[in-house]
DNA sequence: TATGAATGAGCTTTCATTCAT
DNA sequence: CATGAATGAAAGCTCATTCAT
């Protein structure tokens, strides 16, 4: 299991606590859940069972399953953007910054495998869940925004090469990790080659980084 | 559904033998279930009705809901490299090659979605499935190998770069095509931009032989 | 249905819990499901059906069918050794207790078709069930401890012949019982006779006797 | 596999041969298919796979499961039937025959383990397999017509009491030897003592012959 | 005579969900 | 707030039996 927001309770005023860490519990047993087995695949007892809760109790606080699915999916969303704030890239000179948001895109993948498969389970279902959150939305604009200004910035500075779109940038970064990481057992039985030790993860990061930076670093 | 081999009658004879026919059958509704639903969401009966056949068919050629699920990620994945296998790449010169590669993978997958939600049911299982299968082994290899030619050859030439490792390139060129697509739902609503357009995806296409081009070929 | 402890609700309280009630009707009815059909031949559908609750609360409360059967063959063992025990053989005369044994064994046997058929059930499936019961085995023992102390007593009173094997005896009392009641189908058709006539049954249970009695006593 | 009749092919016209070889090894696979799994238990493919045969044939020969059963249970009781004239008991002092009777069911039984089972399931249906069958009852009644001569021969000549029922001789006889083979895994669980070694199988033996010979003999 | 293909009904088991307290 | 008991619907799978040749 994994640390993040999930974990810290603010410290809410002292009846409504049990209830709180209720919520968190079952938050934090069903993306464990949902992470291993998908949505069709996993089940509400045994998010109950981790969560050392009655059933009962989750749908008196969630709804039903895909809610709560929907809820744990904003959940590691949020994360992950609290994540990448952190990285305050704004202060940092363009192509350092693109190569810390590379690094950092690819070691939150690697230490959240949870967040690649409830990703592929959200897709699965078609994003069918997130275009009813608008929470997400809200979340997700900012770093989009920033990765625009520190590419304007770097093209005015003359040391990154125009017309890169953000968007496709941000893409490009996930994909480099994401398909590596989420596809790592498929890969490893198909090419027979064990892409999960420390040094081919070295080689990986260091291959991406070649391959970001070569491209938005003019020439 | 999607055109592929599970599609051609392979034997021009008068009549296909039943059995045959019946287990194609089993095979394409299994691979259409299975890329809408996913491994544990698919329904058995619902293969049946899609293949307008008796349930108990499909136990009696396939064994089991997973065994079947092999059957027809094997299926899947013979498609694909059959489909690369025709581009003669290595009648190409190197650089031509690589675009080549990059486009077709960007088109293959834009129109075979199934082929992106089967592997990703596959990961979400651990690749327990291929794992067990040998044959997809044996398919996969020679791609690698192909690339591993190109790039040799294209450093010979002194157009590409030196030290690239055919394993990594093929893993981003996939990656920046899968992730587009595979999460576009996602990304659509997390950024709120349609990335399904034909425009949209002209660009994208554009923009991933940018950066392969740029990372490969010499400076 | 027959009477046994399953039947009795031990406790007075006004209201037996619910989840014990459930469980006692659920035991009842398999045991009745079990004896008229065989494991293979018992439906689970049936079991929930006599009990008048739902399929599903067998498997919350048992498991399987399997464990069911365990649970079931559990309880009629006990039955029939508490049964025994209210005898006191232990109070009266070495012939006399062997002659009570016997006809209570005859008539236990005959009041409880259904033990008959389980243990033919048990045993059918190599009493795979039994043995990974340890309950049963603790519960059998004093039987056999019973009829030691009986046969010894009587050697010393010079009344019954000494080195008769107590499992011996017990098992020959009991196959002079079974053989007659559990065949009795076949025996009646084969032998073109009504074996379960009140008088037919008053013939054997006095055969047994002369049989046993004739044996065990010296001459 | 036991040897029996059914293996015994009477050598008819050359066409018929391949028909008749089929039937006698359905009936064959079919004895043991039901001796180990019971009526209900026993999977027609099984028996089948175990005759080599196509199960199609299992149906024109037999018309179905419950008819095969049928045909398997005459067959055994042919066989054991069959043995039994084989002992020539009349041609024996009565307390010989007895004992020889006794031994013979004991060590039929012992050899035979297929034939009590088959006897269970066919109680567990309650006959109704048998009852339609005249064969059977045919097959029968020449053995109890036999005992029955022996006891009178017996008493006539002062050596065997008199007023035995030859009918409840033979249930004891077979209880006695029946009770111990059949239900010795459960009783072997129950009272933690192997009942299959050689040893025991003695003792049973002799503790048999001690409990009808003590019987039967005139004091 | 013999067989591989096919099926409808029904099996055990599972699941998300609700009830009653 | 919290929970054990209970359920209808449906899942994967099995079975005796029949079809077509």
């Amino acid at each position: 299991m994994v640390k993040n927001s999930l974990m810290k309770t603010s410290t809410p005023e002292p009846r409504q606590r049990d209830a709180d860490r209720s919520q968190l519990g079952i938050l934090v047993a069903a993306r464990d859940e949902f992470a291993e087995h998908g949505l069709a695949g996993a089940r509400v007892d045994r998010i109950a069972e981790r969560a050392g809760l009655n059933k009962r109790l989750i749908y008196y606080y969630f709804g039903s399953k895909d809610e709560l699915f929907l809820a744990v999916l904003e959940n590691v969303y949020a994360d992950i953007r609290a994540a990448e704030k952190e990285l305050h890239l704004l202060d940092m000179p363009p192509p350092e910054a693109i190569r810390k948001l590379t690094e950092f895109t690819w070691n939150y993948y690697l230490e959240h495998p949870e967040f690649l498969t409830l990703l592929n389970s959200a897709n699965l279902h078609q994003a069918r869940h997130l275009e009813r959150s608008k929470r997400v939305r809200e979340m997700n604009s900012p770093l989009i925004q920033t990765l625009g200004d520190i590419l304007e910035r770097g093209r005015k500075d003359g040391i990154l090469r125009g017309g890169i779109d953000p968007v496709q940038l941000y893409i490009s970064i996930a994909g480099l990790a994401y398909f590596y990481l989420s596809n790592n057992h498929t890969l490893s039985a198909i090419f027979g080659r064990d892409l999960m030790t420390r040094k081919a993860h070295n080689e990986r990061v260091s291959h991406m980084c070649d391959v970001i930076l070569g491209y938005v670093l003019r020439d």
